[in-house]
DNA sequence: CCAGTACCTTACTTCAAAGACAGTACTTTC
DNA sequence: GAAAGTACTGTCTTTGAAGTAAGGTACTGG
């Protein structure tokens, strides 16, 4: 039987009469930072995990999207999947040398947010406060 | 007359009934890492640019779309928004020092991705190719 | 006085991402 | 022999992000 592949984010399409494709690093950079994508190359910085225990690391993840997320990411060659011929079957994730590069720009990216998040408070209740 | 504040990425709510509150931090994220949002901050880098400016520079956007990632990253105080009381309007938007560090951060993924972009279309074709 | 520029706002619409949930196939444990 | 675990796949539905389009204001140049 043909298994479809993952949607892949098809998100960013070229609009339709415009020649205006986007380009295509555009669509891996979606990827990493979607919302799923940055928790899962988080948590694999770690150590590799196994499907069931990503989903129970990361919490509030529907099995769906924690599947759509690994394939875009093994797809685009971040993840490495290794599923053992075993019953009942055992699948192991982990970052690939190109998942890992990417995990440390998103991580640092994610830890400049967490650290700068009380100055981007203090804007946000400036900005709420002042007369518009 | 009352201004009602930019949609402001109403994205993730936490999930009815569950406890669990999507931290404030993943929404700066989101807001940083957004479609537009990235274009903005990366081209903001250069220089401060007038609203029509930018449009033009980024291409492609919508008056509203741009207009609404501008008041989110204001918002979060990482750009700054100089509204001369001119006319006609002249507007300038910079980034602020919190809207570098921001911006650094997301230069550097998003080179990261173009650099790699080959060795990512290298895996999702022998992604695409391996028997499914 | 009409057209154009600049900077927005608002309303309407579309469509894909995400959620909910059921199903599969096989095994171990209660 | 029923339930639960494991790693998925598939479908149906919701929703909200983004696009389209039009309006508004206060001017300036022709």
């Amino acid at each position: 039987m043909a298994v479809s592949t993952p949607p892949l984010a098809p998100k960013y399409r070229a609009a339709s009469g415009m020649s205006e494709q986007l380009c295509p690093y555009r669509l891996v950079l979606e990827h990493v930072t979607s919302r799923w994508g940055v928790l899962v190359l988080i948590e694999l910085m770690e150590r590799p995990y196994r499907f069931g225990e990503l989903r129970r690391a990361i919490g509030r993840v529907s099995e769906k999207m924690l599947i759509q997320t690994l394939q875009t990411l093994e797809r685009d060659g971040l993840v490495h999947r290794d599923a053992k011929p075993v019953i009942p079957p055992r699948v192991d994730y982990s970052l690939t040398d190109l998942g890992r590069e990417a995990a440390e720009r998103v991580r640092d990216l994610a830890e400049w947010t967490h650290r700068r998040m009380e100055a981007v408070q203090e804007a946000r209740d400036a900005y709420d406060q002042r007369p518009r």
